[in-house]
DNA sequence: GCCTCCGGAATTGTGCACAATGTGGCGACT
DNA sequence: AGTCGCCACATTGTGCACAATTCCGGAGGC
């Protein structure tokens, strides 16, 4: 068809569109503006500034950053998409607080994708990459760091990207885009239901498998990330009672008005 | 789990949100027409009436649907979120066009998850419940009729549907809307890269997975629907040299203007 | 005392008008 | 004749103003 490619991607005609995803390209400037916001408040759940249920008004955000209103309803709605945030009409957007239920489908996607992930990754000649585990265990490192600093805020981010690095030396872009919308949310759901007891949180777990995708411990990399996740969804109180609070109906059934 | 829920969930102060996804609220019977117009969109993508590249002018839509334009930019943005539209700064949007790398990496999803559905299927108790059966044979029949007919259309709405009801019987929701968009997106890497050679389509391969569930054939269902996506996924021309035609930029790299 | 109803304030939703950007065609110049 | 540049048109992007809805407080009645 067309044999060159101007700088901007062009359609054929006027029914054809740009053959590549021109998804990264910056623009005219302000759309990034609106990435840059997502991000800012996607980190901000992460980092549990912005707890489960938190109400966002579109105000007050348009003014923290600074950008109209419209700006903002934009990434909320993308927020919404994503489930981070929950969008009730005429009330407002709400940081997203999962059920029980939602948690534990999550932790399960996650199991099912990331197996998959480390079958992938094992399933590559041997050795790996030296540069994919270097980069792999200077991660580690620094895990091992924020866990030492009890930096908790650290060690959530640090342990998703963990994951999320896992999924990119995979290979598989659109996996790992599905696993990036999933850690966030799994971050909701142990934002919402983790319990009291402090829980040593998993750089070690991180260590062995980097251990065993390396080669250097025996062991299948697939079981041993699925025992990661069940860990880490076991150290939750999905308790199903809390799944939906009080139902008022039942409680009073069978009393006349 | 709860029979009985209130109407509206609400927050119980100010900064808590509803513990229970108010998504399904048609509300002030507005964003029920935007639920609409996605989903007619969105069948008109699968079933090629929009192909792939196709422009969809904001105007043009929101005339065809009677709507205002700025519902259908809300409507746009959903779309291209799911990947199933592309969004070009200042130039609109289009129907998506995948690459054949993306392609391959869908479907790779697809039998990611789509095994993992058919694991959980098979690891329930047996009999499986009648009623799950029924409607799935039922389903089946559908598929039959509408491969007698050579309804192309048809077929691949229904294609879709089979896999979808499998993954609702499976009991993750999460993973069923994940396999929803995964679903989409395959339909059209089928619209862009299908060879010319009329393929038999799925109706058997559907028939035998409903036998193994079953068990009135033997057989492990996982493999099977692996197989199954290989062999839909195998019928596609994924030539490489598609990807991107030729890139000027890096023909004369290094040549200074 | 508690429940209900009602009005004001705050917040979200929507349409419109205008600005910014890209597209294609026409004309001039080499 | 081919190419470059400019200009008019079409389409998308953005901000603003107003409408709709909900929330909160208080007054009134049972």
């Amino acid at each position: 068809m067309s044999e060159f490619v101007v700088p901007t991607p062009l359609p054929q005609d006027m029914t054809t569109a740009p053959t590549s995803k021109p998804s990264r390209r910056p623009a005219h400037g302000r759309s990034s503006a609106e990435a840059r916001i997502v991000r800012s408040i996607g980190e901000a759940i992460a980092d549990r500034r912005l707890p489960p249920g938190t109400k966002l008004t579109e105000e007050s955000l348009a003014e923290a950053f600074g950008v109209s209103r419209e700006r903002v309803r934009k990434v909320l709605l993308l927020l919404a998409q994503r489930r981070v945030v929950t969008l009730v009409p005429n009330r407002g957007a709400f940081v997203a607080k999962p059920t029980p239920k939602e948690a534990r489908e999550v932790f399960e996607a996650r199991r099912v994708i990331e197996r998959a992930i480390m079958e992938r990754l094992q399933s590559f000649p041997l050795p790996l990459p030296p540069e994919m585990l270097d980069r792999l265990r200077e991660h580690g490192a620094l895990e091992d760091e924020a866990e030492r600093a009890a930096d908790r805020k650290a060690m959530i981010r640090l342990s998703g990207q963990f994951h999320l690095l896992l999924a990119d030396f995979a290979g598989n872009a659109t996996l790992a885009a599905i696993l990036a919308d999933l850690i966030d949310r799994s971050g909701l759901a142990i934002a919402a239901f983790e319990r009291r007891s402090a829980h040593t949180c998993s750089a070690e777990d991180h260590r062995r498998l980097i251990a065993v995708l390396a080669g250097t411990a025996p062991g299948e990399a697939a079981a041993l990330m699925t025992r990661h996740l069940d860990s880490v969804e076991a150290q939750l109180d999905l308790d199903p009672k809390a799944d939906l609070p009080i139902d008022v109906r039942a409680v009073f059934a069978g009393e006349p008005a």
